[in-house]
DNA sequence: TAAAAATACTCCATAGGTATTTTAT
DNA sequence: ATAAAATACCTATGGAGTATTTTTA
């Protein structure tokens, strides 16, 4: 059936409804001659007729009111297109895909949840925590919007934003409280505590140390919350970012303490492809996770 | 979203299957610089991309997703009113609602049925049996496309397309076999028994009778089954159409007479408006229940 | 005779084609 | 450097308007 329009659908809808060639045309807000060329059209499009022409009164052929019937619902299928649209309408609204990488989605996305929801009641996040790998992977097929994550992350289809940077702390038994701050050379010999093999962080950590290869006494979790609570079993030292300070080393028998002279840290940032359309939205939803992270960091008295 | 058309749909849907704007333009039959322009002009009639253009790959938006999902199912809607009009495709066939007198329906309609269904398989037959007022009403309101009764029935608005005349006979109790046959003034004065209110064969015996209104020795039945059963109990005698001779005197002890002279008769016709845009199938269906109506008479030897 | 739809025609918007430029890998 | 999409421009189709005729109740 080539050559069928949306205006004969609500032409011929119009004529069902008003049985009257004027009165419907007066409905579509065109003239009589012109709807009564489209439904004729329409009936050769058809190949039969659709409309009983009967002087006074026209009345729809029995094809006609089964025409008319699956018309209505098509027409109201478009309705529905219409109204899924104007819900994801205006920018911030509708459904955002955001992966954030673990050592930073516990710490910080509750807050930018909150946030980003009451400044934009129509945005609808989705987010995932998975590690920077996997991130990548899902934002270049597309299957992600956008990603928050350490950088660089020398992408060459992605753009990065920065949106805060954070140091790392060293977390040790509360019992070497009073002990001197290792340097990096001396963290590297010391029972490091790492995330398991894939988070950012665990590379992070070792490079400052100047290590490229885990220790041979280095001992795995796959958590930060796993890690501190080992340091508190006094198995070992371990880093974490300081924004995981407050919510990790709450329950623990814990103690801190800040690097000298070369701080070990890193840059959070988000990513996203350079040729999404959503670069603008990104731009001002960076904005605000950029102003929650730093709120959230500010705290930095330890 | 004004201004949506099927064209837009369907090129979506094509870039949704393809990826690839010249591939999509290819399936559509249309070149990629007009595939390129609609996929636009749709992208500003919804007010949000739909398509994020990559260089070498193309991908939709989570937006252009949805679109597109809807957008099938639209589609394939048309899909299915194309099929829907295609089974209802070429003369003869699709539904055809017809309605029969009741002192016809049950000795012509199971022939006819057999008949045009094996003429004509694509024909969907939704018979109806009523009395000759109901049948014009539901004729005159288009909820019956069209009607078997006994002609004229003088509705300006209707076509009549006689059928075949059939004689009334004179069924008397099998004792009065051998009795002369009654003229019409003898007939009316005997007790004759006649359908109920209402059908026109009750109107057309005591018009033979030159009876305008019953006769006080009158009694009635609702069908010619009762009223022949009624004759082999000896109650009276009655008049059937010829045509439910067969049927109907079966399996009763009567006996069955010709009239002289003034035969009373009816014409049966078909009857539609004649605003109907299935005049051209009508007749041909006529002349086939024509056919079959003679044949069915033609065994008048009784 | 009057109401309603069909027809005739004209005009303008637009879909689609060809040729070319821009863009991103 | 190349593949792909966007842009520019032109043409032809067709949708809608006004004026008029035809139809039928």
């Amino acid at each position: 059936m080539i050559g069928l329009t949306m205006k004969h659908l609500r032409y011929f809808d119009a004529l069902r409804q008003h049985r009257h060639f004027g009165r419907a045309a007066e409905a579509c807000a065109i003239t009589q001659p012109a709807l009564s060329v489209q439904i004729k059209e329409l009936e050769t499009i058809v190949g039969s007729p659709l409309v009983e022409r009967g002087g006074r009164q026209i009345r729809l052929t029995t094809l006609g009111e089964r025409f008319a019937e699956k018309a209505q619902g098509i027409l109201q299928s478009v309705e529905e297109l219409d109204d899924m649209v104007r819900a994801t309408q205006g920018p911030l609204a509708g459904p955002l895909r955001i992966g954030v990488i673990p050592t930073v989605a516990p710490y910080l996305l509750p807050d930018v949840m909150r946030t980003l929801t009451a400044r934009y009641p129509g945005l609808d996040l989705l987010p995932r925590e998975a590690v920077t790998q996997s991130l990548l992977a899902d934002l270049l097929a597309g299957r992600l919007d956008a990603a928050i994550m350490a950088l660089p992350v020398s992408e060459p289809a992605l753009r990065e934003f920065a949106l805060f940077d954070e140091d790392f702390v060293l977390v040790r038994s509360s019992a070497e409280a009073d002990q001197p701050v290792p340097n990096a050379k001396a963290l590297g010999e010391m029972r490091l505590l790492l995330l398991e093999e894939g988070h950012c962080f665990r590379d992070q950590a070792l490079s400052f140390c100047n290590l490229t290869s885990a220790p041979r006494n280095l001992m795995e979790g796959s958590s930060l919350s796993t890690l501190v609570q080992m340091v508190g079993a006094g198995i070992g030292v371990t880093l974490i970012p300081e924004m995981a300070l407050a919510l990790e080393t709450r329950s623990a028998d814990v103690s801190v303490a800040r690097f000298e002279a070369p701080q070990p840290a890193r840059t959070i940032g988000m990513v996203w492809r350079k040729s999404s359309p959503l670069t603008q939205d990104l731009m001002q939803i960076g904005a605000v996770v950029r102003g929650v992270g730093q709120a959230r960091r500010s705290p930095r008295a330890t």
